[in-house]
DNA sequence: CGCCGGATTGAAGGTACTCAATCCGTGTGG
DNA sequence: CCACACGGATTGAGTACCTTCAATCCGGCG
C-alpha cells in the first residue's frame, strides 16, 4: 500500500497526469527543488470504490494529491444527512479542509479504482518557507478551494434544478477538457443519489432534469455516459435566468 | 484615509476587539515579530454602511482584518443574481478569495461605520516564510476559510428554510459571544434581503420564519433587535430532521 | 404630515419533494 | 443459457414548501 516517490521527468513531461499536477505545475522550480519536494511524497494505491481516503475526525498529517481515479468529499450532519461537496479528479489535491483544527473535517471517498500522493503537510510547510514560490502557489492552491466553494455556494443558493444540472456538466466538461479528455462525451463516476447531494437536490429530480435535457435535444443521456450535444445552448442556460 | 500601525501593547491587551485578533492572536510571537507585522499594516477608516472594501475584479495586493464594524461578501452571476457567501464581523479576516488569481472574486461592502487594516500579501509572505508559527496560522486561517463554506454548503443543500435561519441565528449568536457580547440579545445589522441570499431565501420567508420563531416562544423579533429566548430549543431545531 | 424603504402578512401558484411503481443493466445461481 | 434478484435509474401522481405577487404596516426623515 506505501510506496515512495515519483519519477522527476515523469512528473515534467506528463504533468496533465502526474500527482502534483495542481502542486507543481504552474510553479518555476529547480530539479532539485522538485526532488525535494518529490521525495516527501508518499504513493498509496489501492483504493476501490467506497474506499475511504479518511473520515471526518481523523487526525490531520497529509494533504493528498490524487494521481489517478477521482474521490468525492462530503460532510456528514448530526442527524444523518450527508452533503457531498465536492467532485475531485485526478491532479487535484485535497484534505485542505483538516488544516485549520488538524482533524479531518469530512470524508473523502474513493469514486473508482485510485491513488494518491500523500504530502505531510509540516514538511510542506517547511520546504515552502525556503521556496517562495511554491508557498505562494500552496496558497494559491487554497485560495482556489475557497472560489471553488464559493461558486458552489451560488449554485446552491440561487440556481433552480436544471441550472445546477448545466452548471454541474458544464464544470464537469471544464475539468476533462483541461485533462487533454473529450468535454462533450464523458463517463460520470457517481450515482444519481451522489449527484443530489452535491447538486441539493433529491435523486429523482436529477434523473427528471437529465430526461429533460435530453427531450430537447442538450445532451444524450445513457445512464451514466454523457453526451453533451449543444454546448452553447447549454451554457447559454446558465447565463439567463429565463 | 490611509493611517499607519496600530499599538502594540492594545494588540495584546485588547485583542477580542483588535484588528489582528484573528491573525495573531492564538499565535506566539515575541514582541519584535508582533512589530514587524504590526508595521505592515494600514489603517483605513471611514468605511459607512453601502461603501464597498473591493469589489469583484479589483487587483489584489492586501488582506483585510476587520478592525471594527462589519461587512458582507457577495459573488455576483452573470444575469444579475446575487448571493451573499458571509457576514464578517470585527477580527475576521477577508480578501482571501483573491489569492487564486490576483484578481479579487467578489465584492466585501460595509454593514455598518467599519475601519479595517490592510495586510499586504506579498509581505506576509515574506514575514510568515521567517515565522513558522505565522505560517501555519495563516494557513489555518485559510483553512477555515474552506471549513465554514463546507457548512455553508451543508445549510444551503440540505437544510429547510426554518434549519436555515436557526443555524444562522446560533452562529451569530457564538461569535457574538467569542467576542463578549450577548449571545441572545444582539442587533442585526443586515436586511431581511441580505439574510434571504446569504440563506437562500427570498426576503419573505425569512420574515415569516421570523415570525413564527417568535409565535412559538423561540425568540423575541422587533425588526432587527433579536433576543433568543429558548436556546437550547433553537439548537435542537438543528440536530432533528423532525 | 406625508413620503419612503424595509418588514410583515395574505393568497395563489410553481418547483421540487415524497411515495410508489416500473424499468433496466449487471451479476448470480439453477 | 436463461431466469431471477438486486441496485440504480426512470417515470408518474400527489403534496409540501417556498416563491410570487400584492396589500398593508411601521419607523425614520424631510
Amino acid at each position: 500500500m506505501l510506496q515512495p516517490v515519483i519519477n522527476i521527468a515523469e512528473l515534467r513531461s506528463h504533468c496533465s497526469s502526474c500527482n502534483l499536477r495542481e502542486l507543481c505545475m504552474p510553479v518555476d522550480l529547480s530539479s532539485m527543488d522538485m526532488q525535494r519536494i518529490n521525495t516527501l511524497t508518499q504513493l498509496k494505491r489501492g483504493y476501490v470504490r467506497g474506499d475511504y481516503l479518511y473520515r471526518s475526525g481523523d487526525p490531520f498529517h497529509s494533504l493528498y494529491a490524487i494521481r489517478s481515479g477521482s474521490f468525492k468529499t462530503q460532510v456528514l450532519h448530526e442527524d444523518g444527512r450527508e452533503q457531498v461537496t465536492g467532485f475531485q479528479m485526478t491532479g487535484e489535491i485535497i484534505g485542505m479542509d483538516a488544516i485549520s483544527t488538524d482533524v479531518h473535517t469530512c470524508d473523502a471517498i474513493a469514486m473508482e479504482s485510485s491513488e494518491v500522493c500523500a504530502l505531510p503537510f509540516d514538511q510542506l510547510e517547511t520546504i515552502s518557507r525556503e521556496l517562495p514560490s511554491l508557498q505562494r502557489h500552496l496558497h494559491k492552491i487554497m485560495s482556489r478551494e475557497i472560489v471553488r466553494d464559493q461558486g458552489i455556494m451560488l449554485l446552491l443558493g440561487s440556481m433552480r434544478a436544471e441550472e445546477r444540472l448545466a452548471a454541474f456538466l458544464l464544470n464537469f466538461s471544464q475539468r476533462l477538457a483541461a485533462r487533454g479528455f473529450s468535454p462533450t462525451q464523458f463517463q460520470l463516476r457517481m450515482s444519481r443519489q451522489e449527484i443530489g447531494s452535491y447538486l441539493g437536490l433529491k435523486l429523482e429530480t436529477v434523473s427528471r432534469a437529465f430526461s429533460h435535457f435530453q427531450e430537447v435535444g442538450l445532451i444524450s443521456v445513457k445512464v451514466r455516459s454523457i453526451d453533451i450535444l449543444d454546448l452553447p445552448r447549454l451554457q447559454a442556460l446558465l447565463k439567463s435566468s429565463t
